[in-house]
DNA sequence: GCAAGTAGTTGCATAATAAGCAACAACTAG
DNA sequence: CTAGTTGTTGCTTATTATGCAACTACTTGC
């Protein structure tokens, strides 16, 4: 089937903004190598509905509200997160953490809900953020759901280390996922970052696909053994819950 | 200026799927007034990019996650969430009920961030709704914000009535506008909802301009007068200290 | 303060694409 | 099993998207 080749450079415009923040006309003309006058009325479409806006008269363009508009009828209809959202908020509760719900999107854990308990150390919203799989606990539930062959296509060339603790080798990487798939939870210290530590375990749908992972993370100065155990099984029972939920049946 | 008609017709397509939840290739060519191959090559085009999904092999269509991958940008690079976010937890924690941040969009109170406290009863997400300006405390400091012949512009029309307190006479309403005004928020009880009762109060950004609005919400049964005290008196100063990070001086 | 350069906008002509049509495959309903 | 409907796709052409040139507005350097 053919797409649109107009409508492919307004996205393109949505996506390169939303990588750099904001871009002028001319950047972004050189960028997708058309004529600035092209650029100019693709934007004027996607600014009538505020999906970009200016910074000032004539001035470098950035996403627009609109998106968010967008983006909250998206999770309004997602039904993993609708799901979710009660059972996230009691782990969160009972923890004293955050809880995010993630999906898999063009290669990366995409998060699509977070509820973080008021004691919560850090302030950052990770929802809509892309989080690589390979250094998270929700990244590799999210590769567990997959095969030893779809996990090496998407884990191709090399992989980013973020500190002196994120496992770089695919081989490992791949080995760390059976393990997964046994316990069916995966605890990940100070991959991402120093001092960052999570425990995810899987969201199936009907036909016990992997369709999401829910995860509890904190500092790692509190994910003691203690912690990780009493969290990990109130974070297994609540994924097991949405799961069911969504259709899945445990037949064992 | 000049749009770009086959955008316009894509970004429509987003916006019936965003309202409607989901709809087929025939319906949507049929509220677009274009023939249906037409549909499908523009969904086709926003498909590429996760931006919509197919229910199932030739099924109906509905919102992708590839748009909160362009929420997460957008509020990622939102100045107000992120001056407002840090004080918007603490404001969660101290008065242990959920707060929001809303903007004016199209009409309507959009919603761009929420903390709740872990003690909050509520679990519904408000992020990305737009919500009525005449019934919400958001609604109506973002109201405030403008003049009276503004707001009447705004407040064409009749307004609906959500409960049996809703406040649905356009003069009324501007008359509780001055009162926003001159103490600097507003309590709103059982408008939206019954049992639903917020405080809210203005962000300004450099100019004064009011740019959104921070409220404090949770069930009428815990908003006592004690409550409304002291949060409103939390909430304006967080509201200020918003505002001054966005370069807001009150000079007064 | 002025000149030169750059960015974004817009009218116009035309090159290129978007759109409609017809036919098809797949599915649903009776 | 048949008829009807939906979504898809090859092809042609009607229509639009695009580039160009010229313009306004702004910035930078002297």
């Amino acid at each position: 089937m053919g797409t649109v080749q107009s409508v492919d450079r307004a996205l393109q415009i949505l996506e390169i903004l939303a990588r750099d923040g904001e871009r002028g006309v001319t950047e972004i003309a050189g960028q997708l190598d058309v004529h600035k006058s092209t650029v100019s009325r693709l934007i004027d479409s996607l600014a009538e509905r505020d999906l970009v806006e200016q910074n000032e008269s004539r001035g470098k363009y950035r996403l627009g509200v609109g998106i968010l508009r967008l983006a909250g009828a998206t999770t309004a209809r997602l039904d993993v997160v609708q799901e979710a959202r009660s059972l996230s908020r009691s782990l969160a509760a009972a923890t004293g953490e955050t809880v995010n719900l993630a999906v898999l999107s063009e290669g990366a854990a995409l998060y699509v809900d977070q509820v973080e308990a008021t004691s919560a150390v850090q302030s950052h919203n990770w929802v809509g953020q892309r989080i690589p799989l390979h250094a998270t606990s929700n990244g590799k539930v999210l590769l567990a759901g997959m095969s030893d062959d779809e996990v090496r296509a998407v884990l191709a060339g090399e992989l980013p280390a973020y500190t002196t603790r994120t496992v770089t080798d695919v081989g490992e990487v791949v080995a760390q996922l059976a393990g997964v798939r046994h316990d069916g939870y995966v605890v990940v210290v100070d991959e991402l970052e120093h001092g960052l530590s999570a425990v995810a375990a899987p969201v199936r749908n009907i036909h016990g696909d992997v369709i999401a992972s829910m995860s509890v993370s904190g500092p790692t100065f509190r994910f003691t053994a203690e912690l990780v155990d009493r969290a990990g099984a109130e974070l297994v029972r609540c994924a097991l819950e949405v799961s069911r939920r969504l259709g899945w049946r445990d037949l064992t």
